[in-house]
DNA sequence: TTGTAGGCGTTATCAC
DNA sequence: GTGATAACGCCTACAA
């Protein structure tokens, strides 16, 4: 009874009401404050403010045929990299006059495809996704949209999209080649199975080939392949070091595994990297504290949720994106990684 | 040249045209799909997958005046325990037909609010929120718009909304009488400045409380206040034990101050638990998996997020969701706590 | 420079 | 049961 009026959202014909205006230059004031005379401007101001007049985003979105709105698919909220990488990619969106939109797939390719085309008919006017299993079917879509699309963490795609991110094969072949300089010559490795994970592939395949390369023989028991979780880590490293106690080396295509082996050493007696050096992959915060320090491959999350922003605004501005763009990666260092323990010097 | 009609999306009308019946006939095929005609029904539905139809979301949420969205402000993506909650509050929003917009503050509550703005001018039609820290601003600004909102992590809200959280004090209560019943009475904690987070506020001040119940006067060398990080746990810890050799138990807000005080403890030759317990509080991932496994809390994030979906949705259809559904939380006995060293039994 | 009017795609209220 | 028609709130030709 009290506040009938305010307690419903002004519209942009009221703010002209207000003003005495006509709603086309309350408009003109909010979209392309240059062309409206000062004191037109000066008084629509103040009734927008009087008002507390906030535009509609949707209406302005069904008239203007876009939404300044990106979408991302990603396939897990609950890793850092990704935590990491989306949250700068939305920072810098924001930056640019975008809000962000995200969607996960926990790693399905058609729970993916589906949030793809929620993320589509609402609007978007962008799509972020991450790695380049997305179904051609999801490409063929964004171009019925007309929208442009961008993909992450990888190097390069299979459907002609612009890609933003890490050549994982290459990191893991430096990984190899690190240990074989310290002296390794017996190793194990620890890789995931996912099977919609081109990420996790291109490491493992990296490696495989790595190893072709350096003529280094792979037996079956020295591969162990599980899906991803620090347990699973913990038993497979046990499992190598049990059946294959020669391993001076476990190469584990991301942290979570290799933090398990670190786990799973302590347990056997094993002393790391005395008895056995183990690598990990993602270099997630926790890698710095474990016991010892895990020696990892960084992933430049950040930069790469950066770059696909600025990269997927540039798109939307009519400039075309590199095909790829490549970052670097950088091998962290650190207390899990060092000469095989039958060294003599 | 080829495909000049393809190229551009199918509207509703299009669909109609195509099935030979009126727009409204289409859209109740959609929408009420009880009325209409069984024959009429299937010639709109052969033409909607004919053209590849599908609605228009932005179009619709403006005729309806509402967009099946919800949007959720959480302080940053990059704890898993976030993580976890927006995860599976995601998926049961999906599952009540919602859309999940999630944004970002970075613990900052100018950004909280100012993303808030956004969200609601994007038109979502409902607001997830975490801790009670918003300003009353937040809360006036959703009346406005008239959207129903929820709290989260937090049992109780100073502002008249719902919440559906757990009770830190009381957890932080519970841990410190577990210590006591293990014969614990030389104490150290480590806590988050956090000014403006009320979750790492209530851990503290219920801990404290904790202690004055209990009898034991807290000297301030032996409560260490630092800005949330595994680093900061560490150079804490190890002021409080070089400080205060007697501590015998140290009492973390936060499992990365726990685990920065383990990784610190092996540096001065502490070992844990037999020279110091150590707790923390969240129960995240790798708690489980540190040297030793870490006691914690748990915070049950997963059915926060569910039972913060239900209660919007709930909220949305008119139900009135209770004003505090406080959730369990339990404390995991792990290695890194045990009878004080000096216990002779 | 400012006002008028039509349209963005969909839904719901009317008559039929 | 089905078809016209008027909104939803905003933007941009177009006219003045």
């Amino acid at each position: 009874m009290t506040d009938n009026a305010s307690h419903k959202r002004p519209k942009l014909s009221d703010v002209a009401r207000a003003a005495g205006v006509s709603p086309a230059t309350v408009s003109r004031v909010l979209n392309h404050p240059g062309i409206v005379r000062p004191d037109l401007q000066a008084k629509v101001r103040k009734a927008i403010t009087k008002l507390g007049y906030a535009p509609d985003a949707v209406a302005r979105a069904l008239s203007l045929g876009r939404s300044s709105t990106i979408g991302a698919v990603i396939p897990t909220l609950g890793m850092t990299v990704f935590a990491n990488g989306t949250a700068a990619l939305q920072q810098r969106l924001r930056e640019h006059g975008y809000t962000l939109l995200i969607a996960n797939s926990e790693y399905d390719s058609d729970r993916e495809l589906e949030e793809i085309k929620v993320l589509l008919e609402r609007g978007v006017d962008g799509l972020v996704l991450v790695g380049d299993m997305v179904s051609s079917a999801a490409v063929s879509l964004a171009g019925q949209y007309d929208v442009p699309v961008i993909t992450t963490y990888v190097n390069e795609s299979q459907f002609a999209v612009p890609a933003v991110g890490i050549d994982n094969a290459e990191a893991m072949n430096r990984v190899l080649q690190m240990l074989l300089d310290l002296g390794h010559r017996e190793f194990g490795i620890i890789t995931d199975v996912a099977p919609h994970n081109d990420r996790q592939r291109a490491r493992r395949q990296g490696l495989l080939t790595a190893f072709d390369i350096a003529g280094i023989a792979l037996a079956p028991t020295r591969i162990a392949e599980v899906p991803y979780s620090v347990t699973n880590g913990r038993t497979a490293f046990r499992k190598l070091m049990t059946m294959e106690p020669e391993i001076t080396a476990v190469i584990c295509s991301s942290d979570a595994f290799a933090i398990g082996a670190l786990a799973e050493s302590r347990v056997l007696g094993l002393s790391v990297p005395r008895d056995v050096s183990v690598t990990g992959y993602d270099d997630v915060d926790m890698s710095s504290h474990t016991d010892p320090p895990l020696t990892t491959v960084n992933v430049p999350a950040a930069m790469i949720g950066r770059l696909a922003a600025d990269h997927i605004v540039a798109a939307l501005n009519g400039w075309v994106p590199p095909a790829t763009t490549k970052l670097p990666t950088q091998i962290m260092l650190r207390g899990s990684s060092a000469p095989p323990r039958n060294t003599e010097t």
